[in-house]
DNA sequence: GCAGACTTCAAACAACTGTTTGAAACTGCC
DNA sequence: GGCAGTTTCAAACAGTTGTTTGAAGTCTGC
């Protein structure tokens, strides 16, 4: 057990919110899991919500920020010419499913992620929106820089598209189960598999929507 | 206002639910909005959670028919050839877009539907898995017949991120203002291009992890 | 028009929610 | 040892939850 209180409910209320949502998780349930007293999480956080903000927070800030520097990286090395698309989709998911990849801890949090980002409370899509907000530039910029000649309304929803995949590869375990008994276990494999499937779509033909924007039908290729 | 009690509650139940989530729509808020009593819930379907199974149950009952129903017309078709990979995916997303496409009903309900799939309480997933049951084992079943090759496990995987990417496709609509101000009312476009992404993304290389299964580099792609 | 089944209603139920309180326990520092 | 500051604790708070109750209302078939 971890010795300051504050950290024993950051992880309780961790587990306990992928599991049960946030409306479904309480704060008797996660002091005690936690071995705290229920008025710990008022005092130490303030209140419910903020202690949900405290959760997504503690880890969210540093993802983001490896994202920015994979970034970074790869821009540097570049020297101001564009970069490769599959160089950019892969240095952001990689960043993501490299931290479910190192640890169990890093795994619950993508899921509670994955999940949040569909069905958020409008306190949390707030600070969400604050999270991601430099992120979101940094890529969007390197991606229009990348594939100047595909609408940028087209990129996003790939974008988006791939985001869904994501979640879905990082929360499968549950809904997994569906479809079969399948190992989940293996991060690297997963890595493999998501990043494939995902330079796939990416690269796919651009639909048809916008065949009258594109002249030459090689053109349609997206990357 | 629609004639009778207990269609009015599913409506206000289905609207409800995809906008506050299962725990966070509370009977009174449902029964306010359907003009009903608070007691009618429990009187028309028994509990909460029997009201939700039958707000899915609606829905969810008629688009597995309508997936069944679009693989015997290709398997007939086909006279007991395989199917190509491509016509499976089609049959089976495309039924689930065209719901999108056809009502703002059908939008609600399949985004509903997506966010429960990762976040399913254990009687939510139960139903589920009821429901579910004969369109999976039939569309497992069409593409492993279609792909002899492809590991299985390798299939279940695209696939799972096949439905991450359907399920924010048809959520979009509130996880995408994070990425930027886009059109989401066009059905027919949204079906295009996720349909471009899907087919893109099956039909990528298999990942590495698989090289030594396979003979020839050409064999590597998955459809 | 009336009996019998079905449906609606207001009111109350116990259980649970997040939050607050004020006293107790503990901590490090002089 | 004693005193500030921090942390923990049991208890209670008002509000909300899903569910139940029994009476009142409505409809149908004869």
């Amino acid at each position: 057990m971890e010795p300051d209180t504050r950290s024993r409910i950051l992880d309780a209320a961790e587990n306990l919110l992928v599991q049960h949502g946030l409306d479904g998780t309480t704060l008797r349930m996660i002091t005690a899991t936690a071995h705290a007293n229920l008025a710990a999480v008022n005092y130490h956080f303030g209140s419910k919500e903020a202690l949900i903000e405290a959760v997504f927070r503690r880890r969210l800030t540093w993802l983001n920020e490896q994202r920015i520097a994979a970034l970074d990286a790869l821009e540097t090395a570049a020297r101001g010419a564009p970069l490769k698309p599959r160089q950019i989709v892969e240095s952001y998911f990689g960043v993501t499913i490299r931290m479910a990849a190192a640890s169990a801890e890093g795994r619950t949090f993508l899921r509670l992620l994955g999940r949040t980002y569909t069905e958020p409370s409008e306190f949390v899509r707030s600070f969400l929106a604050e999270e991601y907000a430099e992120v979101i530039a940094r890529y969007k910029a390197a991606f229009f820089k990348a594939l100047p000649d595909v609408p940028q309304e087209e990129f996003i929803w790939r974008f988006h598209f791939m985001m869904g995949a994501l979640s879905y590869a990082v929360s499968g375990a549950d809904a997994l189960r569906l479809l079969g008994p399948i190992d989940d276990t293996d991060p690297e494999a997963l890595y493999a598999r998501l990043m494939s499937f995902l330079i796939g779509g990416l690269r796919a033909p651009l639909p048809e929507i916008h065949a009258k924007a594109v002249k030459k039908p090689r053109a349609r290729r997206a990357a």
